[in-house]
RNA sequence: GGCCCUAUCGUCUAACGGUUAGGACGAGAGCUUUUCAAGCUCUAAACCCGGGUUCGACUCCCGGUAGGGUCACCA
């Protein structure tokens, strides 16, 4: 099979979903891998539906992924090419001018039909093996409704043929058109192309991805701060793998190992669990500072609206490795940014029962003090930016200490120790936040927090 | 309903006649740990059912069941 060429004919009637874009995304990697060609034709036959801002989004989706087309056309642009041999097929009898009674608004008072000479038509799916079609109950189906007007199966099939298309690969939904699709070919006497027919996605309802049914266009997982890598990733292996127990491949190892023989009989329903999974595997491949840009990217939260947060450089910076271990999406971190870790950069407001949550409030309200004090001292003889285990190092002997003296655990000391610094029930532990915020923060928010005890 | 397609853990999947049916996500437990997250270890979890074929079926055939797709002057 030399000269292979697929492509990838979507509608501009509305915005794409993971299903459309991942027969996108096998045409494509079908075609790099067998060293052909991968092109894109926008189907607007239908005037009144196809709307210029549903297809921007699918030029950017498929930039954001990085997958290029070789050549592009546009199926309004072959209007004279259809009109031609729309017009031989009427002549010499194969389709014809067929009066109507308008059913619907539109409608036309006469439309082209193809004569159907019924029978069976058997073609084999690359991927599902022969399938074989009754065509007789289609009856003389519509190809047009005016000579200028072809229908999708009328234009599909002079496109695909004049583009030198050499292999369809689309959705299963379209096994059913493919019959009618072989007709009409066989009258105009065009090759009839490779089909494989891919397995539906599924949403959680078990339906076919749809947008009426809720399926995300891609554009808002790429705005949620998914990576492109990744979602290409995800949806790769959604009905196909490599055969290995590898689940992260880049683009050029999917393109590399791609075989449309492994693709799934069976459809298989969209998870955005794992999708996120997928992501966090990508993201974390970053540098801290490509991270901390992407972090950056993503539109300021809402919630943040009207704080006038600024970010202290440095320790943005360092608190990237901590969104990392953290975040499944830029947007889950950028809105770490401005809650559960936002004490990085603005001083927290303590709650002294919280402060002494470690243990009996009457007894401990003095010692958490006595605790916190006896911290001070080695805090103030670390250098900035030392690390975290070395912060470690000199503050869990304290810790230890203390639990020899109280028996009331390490907890006693690191607990308000944390508490002081973060203001969070929950945060990374206090050697991490100390070797972030530096000693001088550090000993004025613990300062602080001895205060609030002394009241 | 007609026609067509499909069928392995909850989900994505491996297996291409002989395996203790493997991996990943998710879930649970433990370790670590002041907490959270991460990490590590472990556990639970599947061959839709019934007939064949075969020395032997998840794998092949047939039937059933279930699910999905499609039946437009949309693509």
């Amino acid at each position: 099979m030399t000269n292979v060429v697929s492509r990838f004919a979507p509608s501009p009637t509305g915005l794409l979903h993971a299903g459309n874009y991942r027969t996108a995304v096998f045409a494509y990697l079908f075609a790099k891998h067998k060293g052909g060609k991968f092109i894109i034709r926008i189907e607007d036959t239908d005037q009144a539906r196809s709307k210029p801002e549903y297809e921007t989004p699918i030029f950017e989706v498929l930039k954001w992924l990085n997958i290029q087309a070789d050549e592009q056309y546009r199926q309004s642009e072959h209007r004279t090419r259809h009109r031609e041999l729309l017009k031989k097929l009427v002549a010499d009898g194969t389709a014809y001018i067929s009066k109507e009674t308008p059913q619907a608004p539109g409608d036309r008072e006469e439309v082209i039909r193809f004569r159907n000479p019924g029978g069976a038509v058997t073609f084999t799916d690359v991927i599902r093996g022969e399938i074989t079609t009754d065509v007789t109950d289609l009856g003389d189906f519509i190809i047009a409704r005016s000579l200028d007007e072809p229908v999708f199966h009328f234009a599909v099939v002079v496109d695909d043929a004049d583009e030198g298309v050499t292999h369809v690969i689309r959705g299963g939904d379209h096994i059913s058109n493919t019959a009618r699709q072989m007709l009409i070919q066989r009258a105009l006497a065009l090759p009839t192309p490779l089909y494989a027919h891919l397995p539906l996605i599924l949403d959680s309802n078990h339906k076919k991805l749809s947008k009426r049914t809720g399926a995300k266009a891609l554009t808002e997982y790429r705005d949620a701060g998914i990576l492109p890598e990744a979602m290409l990733n995800y949806i790769a292996f959604l009905g196909w793998n490599p055969g290995n127990e590898r689940e992260y491949l880049s683009r050029d190892e999917l393109i590399k190992s791609f075989d449309i023989s492994r693709v799934q009989k069976g459809s298989a329903l969209f998870d955005e669990v794992k999708l996120f999974s997928v992501n966090q595997h990508w993201m974390r491949k970053l540098s801290d500072s490509n991270f901390l840009a992407h972090v950056l990217d993503v539109p300021r939260p809402t919630s943040d609206v009207g704080r006038g947060t600024s970010y202290n450089s440095e320790i943005l910076l360092k608190v990237m490795p901590l969104l990392k271990e953290r975040a499944k999406t830029f947007k889950e971190a950028r809105e770490m940014l401005v809650g559960e870790l936002s004490f990085f950069f603005t001083e927290p407001k303590l709650d002294k029962n919280l402060l002494m949550a470690n243990g009996p409030k009457e007894r401990l309200g003095g010692m958490t003090k006595l605790a916190l004090e006896s911290l001070l001292e080695p805090i103030k003889d670390l250098k900035n930016g030392v690390s975290a285990n070395t912060v470690k190092e000199s503050i869990m002997p304290i810790a230890d200490a203390e639990e020899q003296k109280w028996k009331g655990g390490k907890g006693a000391v690191l607990w308000p120790l944390r508490y002081a610094l973060s203001g969070q029930e929950r945060s990374p532990d206090p050697f991490t936040l100390i070797s972030i915020l530096g000693t001088e923060e550090s000993v004025s928010r613990i300062r602080k927090a001895i205060a609030i005890l002394g009241e």
